[in-house]
RNA sequence: GGGCGAUUAGCUCAGCUGGUUAGAGCAUCGUGUUGAUAACGCGAGGGUCACUGGUUCGAAUCCAGUAUCGCCCA
């Protein structure tokens, strides 16, 4: 008879390794039959109402890794949630338009040399779009990401549309809409505006040129008669529309005097100017600061016109002069300047980068273009002629630098100033009574609400439009005149269309079948229209989904309760989506935001753009998604997030810890039955006590925790109440307990009911994290199998009821166990002298007062210390005085075969021979399995 | 260049309103067990709290500057 098959040794078939690649797709499918998601919602119908609203990821390829932690964090907390009892709907969204997928599929299309209409490549980008939503959503289900994936919004469907369109009729109703000039690249050979991501920079030679300016009452500002401002510029082209001189105002400038002539430029370039224009034998004298020449005025070298001085923050010492030619129909620093100072946003060009006779513009530089083909550019040419021959032109070399090119054509492209649509953030006090609403709005971390304060402070007048097709038009129509005509009613009109059959109508159908049947404002009636081509700035489209999503849905609220996005969102949808709620609704969209910051490598810098490492998908088919929600629950999300191999492997040690924890506790819950085998309140084992204060005071901790969505600190509870609470000491003690004592012995039977109380904790408390593990461990307990009708994610958030254990026995054990940190470095010592192996070996001797505070407890709790320290014997002994001492030595007596323990002597068991006393009780009690 | 932040052991985090030799867990090393075994126990080493200055009797903690890194803007 082997001893060791009369123990009551750990029973489970709860697999000791994850292997969650493979069996996480598994619990998925289970859930889906089971219907998951419908079921908690049901079980929370009656719940108040949480409302976290997603914010739609861009429809453009695989979800990156930085969505996903996104998506995991809103589920850790929806998650959370709804175990407290909450109803949470989760209605994921999906960002449709914009020009990332229209310039990709452009690419497509050109390369397999596809030339389509507007409408067509809109039909293009939109199956694009559904085909990265199916693919995402695919993914996005793999993280465990819990969701009515059955409601989800698409900012291009009809509904979603017709809701944008009402919201900007809105903004037109309450007059913030105005059309005004402002510089877009734009590529002359194909006559179409340019985004930053269409342009490619190639090196480039240009003409480098210094121009000076002459100063129209230079006494005035302490300058000598004959002084010019001198400027220098790549683009001499841009010369015609030059309208002011920049200088940076804390800047300090100098006069350069050369043959009688005065050159204002910067002193700390004012060698450099001597050097580059060879001004043999210049002088350089007094100083001035750029904010001494403010009201200043310089002609324009060629133009009968003013130029004035204007000051500017962005004028530098790296080149040039520090007085900075400034066009603000061509460049968008020129064109703030231009902003701040009322100047005209000047640009004559027409679409063909050709100048026009506006009058202003030089007879022979009319119909000239500016387009640069084969190293030449006509209006360079012809720009330095004229001020080589009116002696303004100070020097011309050539100058290699990167400059922007043309996606398509490759030629560069120019900045030029075209109308556009803004909306003004200034109207009627609009942008105080956003920066007032703020106030109201809860933010983690708190410097969110800096950001954004921030944000909103600065930005200028909202530029809607976009030369783009893959959007919601702007619905405008223009006479031939040139007049706009933009109605809200009109535009409600057509929102009602739009919303029956999408905006493709507008690129569809002729202004006269789109207009059909809408009544149109006196002054446009009867009159030949046609209709714009503009699309909004899809920061509109996602910033109207809390209008388009939530107000209007019966079981849904507005605003929403949290919204949960990256920090870059403080400019881009936490900012749009403001604006959009006080303009449509008076009030912010969300009373709380949380942010998480961006994932960075294992250096802490930005992470590498090869794919493998941006693609969520990756990490979740080499570790799996709870490895990966585990990940996401490390780290303080508030600053950056980490991200390497070495992190996932630390994180999947800590994850392993865990399951071995839950595999230990469903081992030894195999033979008990909650229901008969429980120990009543206030009958347990002080140590069991002690376990369970320890496991509610985790369920506190970690409450708070989440309540702060400090998700790390749950995970470094876990960890520390895995790995040292349970492991180290409370399973580690119980062993002998469990594994020895008649099986139904009230001990035993106290610190399972313990275990079992621990074991739904903690698998509940990690539910919304280990989604999978926890839910995979539960049908384990039920059913030693790997599903279950019942499910974690049904259960409420755990609660140790304190009638369990008694707060001073608590105190108590806590005590002895700090005592024990001494013994054990007692049985250290006796180890490394070869004196005993394993701990039961030993005995321990105590002596101490009676006025020891500490030598008292033990001395109450003497029946246990044995089992405590995990030692066979602990002799407590009286003395005199003197401080409390401690030794260890090997143990007396026999070794039993079957506990290990030393006792005094062997008694007989019968057929499994000698073995202690307590052992053959435990032997008798109970049959063999 | 501007705005908002971050910087504590190899890694992830504590350290509240400034107060004794800066704490955990993981990892590392040594070691014990082989009845949680692709586990578990015991012990040990490891930090001039990014750097420089300042305030203070006293600073990881407050202030200023510098460096590095991140996000946003230009």
């Amino acid at each position: 008879m082997n001893l060791k098959d009369t123990l009551n040794l750990p029973r489970t078939q709860f697999p000791m390794r994850g292997n969650l690649v493979q069996r996480e797709p598994e619990r998925l499918t289970h859930w889906e039959n089971l219907d998951l998601y419908a079921k908690i919602q049901a079980k929370n119908a009656d719940g108040p109402l949480f409302l976290l609203h997603d914010g739609p990821p861009f429809t453009n390829g695989d979800v990156h890794i930085g969505t996903a932690l996104n998506k995991i964090l809103k589920d850790f907390i929806l998650r959370y949630k709804s175990m407290r009892g909450y109803r949470t709907p989760y209605l994921p969204g999906w960002d449709c338009h914009g020009l990332p997928i229209e310039h990709k599929v452009s690419r497509e299309l050109r390369a397999a040399k596809k030339d389509l209409t507007p409408a067509q490549l809109r039909e293009e980008c939109a199956a694009f779009s559904e085909k990265y939503i199916g693919v995402q959503r695919g993914q996005f289900k793999r993280l465990g990401v819990l969701a009515d994936w059955e409601r989800e919004y698409k900012t291009k469907n009809p509904a979603y549309e017709a809701e944008i369109l009402k919201t900007f009729a809105t903004f037109v109703e309450k007059g913030l809409v105005y059309r005004s000039k402002k510089p877009v690249y734009w590529s002359i050979p194909c006559e179409t505006a340019l985004a930053e991501a269409e342009i490619e920079y190639h090196d480039h030679v240009s003409p480098s040129i210094w121009v000076k300016f002459r100063v129209s009452e230079p006494q005035k500002f302490g300058l000598p008669e004959d002084s010019f401002f001198v400027i220098w510029t790549t683009t001499p082209w841009t010369l015609p529309a030059n309208l002011a001189v920049a200088v940076h105002p804390d800047l300090q400038y100098t006069q350069v005097a050369h043959q009688g002539e005065t050159y204002v430029v910067a002193l700390p370039l004012a060698e450099q100017f001597i050097a580059d224009c060879a001004l043999e034998g210049a002088t350089t004298k007094g100083q001035h600061l750029g904010k001494d020449f403010d009201g200043a005025e310089t002609r324009h070298p060629f133009i009968d016109r003013a130029s004035p001085v204007v000051l500017a923050d962005y004028v530098t010492t790296e080149a040039g002069t520090g007085c900075v030619h400034t066009a603000p129909g061509h460049g968008l620093e020129d064109y703030l300047s231009g902003l701040k100072y009322g100047l005209e946003i000047y640009c004559p060009l027409d679409d063909k980068g050709c100048y026009v006779d506006d009058g202003q513009v030089p007879e022979n530089l009319v119909g000239v273009s500016v387009l640069e083909q084969n190293g030449k550019c006509p209006a360079n040419d012809a720009v330095l002629a004229i001020i080589g021959d009116n002696g303004t032109l100070l020097q011309c070399k050539r100058f290699e630098h990167q400059y922007p090119h043309c996606w398509r054509s490759k030629t560069p492209v120019v900045f030029r100033a075209m109308d556009q649509w803004f909306v003004s953030l200034d109207h009627n006090g609009l942008r105080q009574q956003v920066l007032d609403a703020i106030d109201g709005v809860q933010f983690i971390p708190e410097r969110g609400e800096n950001r954004i304060r921030g944000a909103v402070e600065t930005r200028p007048d909202w530029c809607i439009s976009r030369q783009r097709s893959w959007g919601v038009p702007i619905p405008a129509f223009y006479t031939e005149d040139g007049d706009a005509l933009l109605d809200a009613e009109v535009i409600r009109a057509l929102a009602a269309k739009v919303a029956l059959h999408g905006t493709n109508i507008w690129f569809e159908q002729e202004p006269e079948q789109l207009l059909e049947g809408i009544e149109l404002p006196a002054a446009f009636a009867g009159k030949t229209l046609k209709k714009g081509t503009d699309t909004l700035d899809v920061w509109i489209d996602s910033g109207c989904s809390h209008l388009a999503v939530l107000k209007h849905a019966p079981d849904l609220k507005w605003p929403a309760d949290l919204y949960l996005e990256g920090s870059d969102q403080h400019r881009g949808w936490f900012q749009s989506s403001l604006w959009t709620g006080m303009i449509a609704a008076g009030e912010p969209p969300y009373k709380k935001i949380i942010t998480h910051g961006f994932i960075v490598d294992g250096k802490g810098e930005k992470i590498s753009k090869s794919k493998g490492a941006m693609s969520s998908d990756g990490w979740v088919e080499k570790y799996g998604a709870d490895i990966m929600r585990l990940w996401v629950c490390s780290q303080d999300y508030r600053g950056d997030i980490r991200l390497s191999d070495g992190h996932f492997k630390l994180v999947t040690n800590t994850y392993r810890s865990i399951r071995n924890t839950l595999y230990f506790q469903l081992g030894n819950l195999s033979d008990f039955d909650p229901a008969n085998d429980s120990v009543p309140d206030g009958e347990l084992d002080p140590l069991d006590q002690w376990a369970l204060k320890q496991t509610a005071d985790l369920v506190a901790a970690c409450t708070e925790a989440f309540e702060l969505a400090e998700f790390h600190r749950v995970y470094q509870l876990i960890d520390r109440f895995c790995g040292v609470t349970l492991s180290r000491i409370y399973h580690d003690i119980l062993k002998d307990r469990l594994y020895t004592f008649g099986r139904d012995w009230k001990e035993r039977r106290s610190s399972q009911t313990a275990i079992h109380q621990i074991f739904t904790t903690l698998t509940r408390l990690l539910a919304p994290i280990l989604t999978f593990t926890c839910d995979e461990a539960l049908s384990y307990a039920a059913t030693d199998g790997d599903f279950a009708d019942d499910s974690v994610h049904l259960q409420g958030w755990p609660v140790i009821d304190s009638g369990l254990y008694d707060d001073a026995v608590a105190t108590d054990i806590e005590q002895i166990l700090e005592f024990r940190n001494r013994v054990n470095e007692k049985l250290e010592g006796l180890r490394e002298q070869k004196v005993i192996g394993k701990s039961l070996d030993a005995r321990v001797l105590i002596r101490g007062t009676e006025s020891d505070a500490l030598f008292t407890l033990l001395q109450r709790y003497q029946p246990q210390l044995a089992e405590l320290f995990i030692v066979s014997e602990v002799s407590l002994d009286a003395a005199a005085d003197g401080e409390l001492t401690l030794d260890a030595e090997h143990a007396d007596g026999v070794r039993c075969p079957r506990s290990w323990r030393w006792v005094p002597e062997l008694v007989s068991a019968g057929e499994y021979g000698e073995v202690s006393p307590r052992d053959r009780d435990a032997l008798l009690s109970q049959p063999l399995t």
